[in-house]
RNA sequence: GUGGGUGUAGCUCAGUUGGUUAGAGCGCCAGUUUGUGGUAUUGGAGGUCGAGGGUUCGAGCCCCUCCUCCCACCCCA
């Protein structure tokens, strides 16, 4: 037998999930200070439920079985989905609604750098509203949520499905010839224009003067959000549908502006979007340092999918951030702190016989609130403080025969290398102030 | 899924044109110090050389298959 986690999954060790859970305690905090509430979902779905709903390539890409009741099912592959069966499902949820969910997900992708076949995703969403002020909330969560993680070396790239389709008719594409044309025009900074030209030319339909009319408005130069909607302004000003895309765009940046995170929104139009529901704005977050890592954040407004269930549509928006693509940009951007230990104080246990002596000490430390550790079994002290030192645990308090006879501790610092001599009372204050000053 | 690379101790890597018992640094364990960490010093454990076949008197090294990880394409969180 051959010991190996599977392909494309992955072990977290106690080190890195504890600034795992320190990221992700960040974002649920951010969730619910927007108001937010916690929605939970079973991993498991009905695979009809999700069939249908992330195009040919996502279908893919499920894990889908049989279960031992022979009925067909799949691990999600979103949070999305299973969001909208629930709202189709349970007739009592009033509008508008709001929830987050921080759950795994699982897509039977090639695994590559930053990118896994089980990984958490960290959606908030808002059912219920169509409007501007509804998609300005989710992009002033989004912006949010990254400064809470430390970061402001990123872009928010927002565009709308309806200047995609306009873009489309303007190349003289029918809806038909539109998942080819989106498809292309993602990859245009990466394939260069010239090579845009030649495969954009080979669909059925094209307009080349059309495809230069497209070229020139998305390759505009300064890339500021106002002027790229001028641009576009112009280029489909004889398109009814776009102008109703721009306009809301528009209002979006208006209110993105007045909650003061404008300067990480970007408007750029060749942000294509792969799922398939998606009706509205649509946004992919890019790290400035790791581009090629791919959108640690995006989302988007999907008005259509909860009607697939429910029968009628309901509108409604969300954001997803990838936290375990985040957690390893982070890791090699090293900006994770390091630490393989809660624990703030080890109890040294010295011997048998002062055991219980370490236990009743530990025990007044923790009703202090004061996370503490008591050593395992009798070892040498030595031993004991080298355990606390590579751990990272920054005091150690020592009770030995001359502490207990005495009715002290010895309160170690390990930074700085120095012991007292205290009651235990003194060094939990001690203990106590030093560590929130630390915090501070 | 396609193409290219890679795989030797827990980690980073050496290993000469195939030739005896496979090495280093770091880490780990233990002693020097039977009440005190980081330093120093001494010793020790740990590898079916990714897996399975083949060529050969002989394979870590050559050939085939599979797997892993990395890079590009694709797609995305």
């Amino acid at each position: 037998m051959k010991v190996q986690c599977l392909k494309g999954f992955r072990d977290y060790l106690p080190e890195e999930m504890l600034q795992k859970d320190r990221m992700l305690q960040s974002v649920q905090q951010v969730f619910e200070r927007h108001g937010y509430p916690p929605l939970m979902t079973p991993a498991l779905e009905y695979s009809e439920i999700l069939l249908g709903k992330y195009g040919a390539e996502g279908e893919m890409l499920l894990y889908r079985f049989r279960d031992n009741g022979d009925r067909d099912v799949a691990l999600r592959y979103d949070l999305t989905v299973p969001l909208a069966r629930v709202l189709a499902e349970h007739g009592e949820i009033t509008m508008p609604f709001r929830r987050y969910q921080i759950a795994p997900v699982w897509r039977a992708e090639k695994p590559a750098r930053g990118r896994f076949r089980e990984f958490m995703q960290c959606d908030a969403d808002l059912i219920g509203a169509d409007s501007a002020a509804a998609d300005a909330e989710m992009l002033v969560i989004g912006a949010a949520v990254m400064k809470e993680l430390g970061l402001d070396g990123y872009k928010l790239r927002i565009n709308h499905r309806g200047i995609l389709s306009a873009l489309c008719r303007l190349a003289g594409l029918g809806t038909d010839g539109e998942a080819a044309f989106l498809r292309l025009l993602d990859k245009l900074d990466k394939i260069g224009a010239d090579s845009f030209r030649d495969q954009v030319a080979e669909l059925p339909g094209i307009d080349t003067g059309g495809v230069e009319k497209v070229l020139e408005t998305v390759l505009a130069e300064g890339g500021e959000s106002r002027q790229m909607l001028q641009m576009l302004q112009q280029a489909l000003a004889s398109d009814p549908e776009a102008q109703s895309s721009i306009d809301r765009l528009t209002g979006v940046l208006d209110l993105v502006e007045a909650a003061g995170v404008s300067e990480f929104c970007h408007v750029d139009p060749s942000i294509a979007r792969g799922l398939s529901y998606y009706t509205g704005l649509v946004y992919e977050t890019y790290l400035d340092a790791l581009p090629g890592f791919g959108s640690v954040m995006s989302g988007g407004r999907y008005d259509g999918l909860v009607g697939m269930f429910a029968g009628k549509d309901l509108p409604a928006i969300g954001i997803s951030l990838g936290i375990d693509r985040l957690f390893a940009a982070m890791k090699e951007m090293d900006l994770l702190e390091q630490r393989s230990q809660p624990a703030e104080v080890l109890v040294v246990l010295f011997s048998t016989e002062l055991a219980a002596a370490s236990f009743e000490v530990a025990s007044k430390l923790r009703e202090a609130g004061i996370s503490t550790v008591v050593y395992p079994q009798e070892a040498k002290l030595k031993k004991q403080l080298q355990f606390a030192q590579r751990a990272g645990i920054p005091y150690v308090i020592v009770i030995g025969e001359e502490e207990h006879r005495q009715g002290t501790v010895g309160l170690r610092s390990m930074d700085q290398g120095n012991q007292q001599e205290i009651p235990i009372a003194e060094a939990i204050d001690l203990i106590r102030s030093a560590l929130q000053s630390d915090a501070r």
